[in-house]
DNA sequence: AAGGTGACCGGCC
DNA sequence: TGGCCGGCCACCT
């Protein structure tokens, strides 16, 4: 199934549970092109076309919702997060080594 | 076809 | 984790 390197970021966007966030590095790593993170985000860009993919779940490897900054409201992205039992400060979300889960690698 | 761009990451101080 | 720099790769104009 090869589709556009945005599906497979959506692909695994979609897989994440509820109640968990992962990074952009962990999506990349999961299609097998861990340097091309920044893709994802630009992958991510894209997903405001999709209402599936849940871009408030991912954010960068320091737990910071870097992509805030491009939902509609300020904290919107927060909101969703908090929404789903995830604890966010100044953007930073709290026990990131809890919530983060990481992508089935699909090789 | 070439260049610019970006919601990043990892390494170093 | 704070800041800076280089690399990396697909998408857009």
């Amino acid at each position: 199934m090869e589709e556009n390197f945005f599906e497979r970021v959506y692909t695994i966007a979609k897989q994440i549970p509820i109640g968990r966030v992962t990074s952009y590095g962990a999506i990349a790593r999961a299609l097998g092109t861990a340097r091309s993170a920044r893709m994802v985000g630009w992958a991510m860009n894209a997903s405001h076309n999709r209402d599936d993919v849940p871009a408030h779940r991912v954010v960068n490897r320091k737990g910071l919702l870097s992509g805030k900054h491009h939902f509609e409201g300020t904290n919107l992205m927060q909101q969703l997060l908090e929404n789903e039992g995830i604890q966010v400060v100044d953007n930073q979300i709290m026990d990131f080594d809890k919530v983060y889960w990481e992508p089935k690698i699909t090789v």
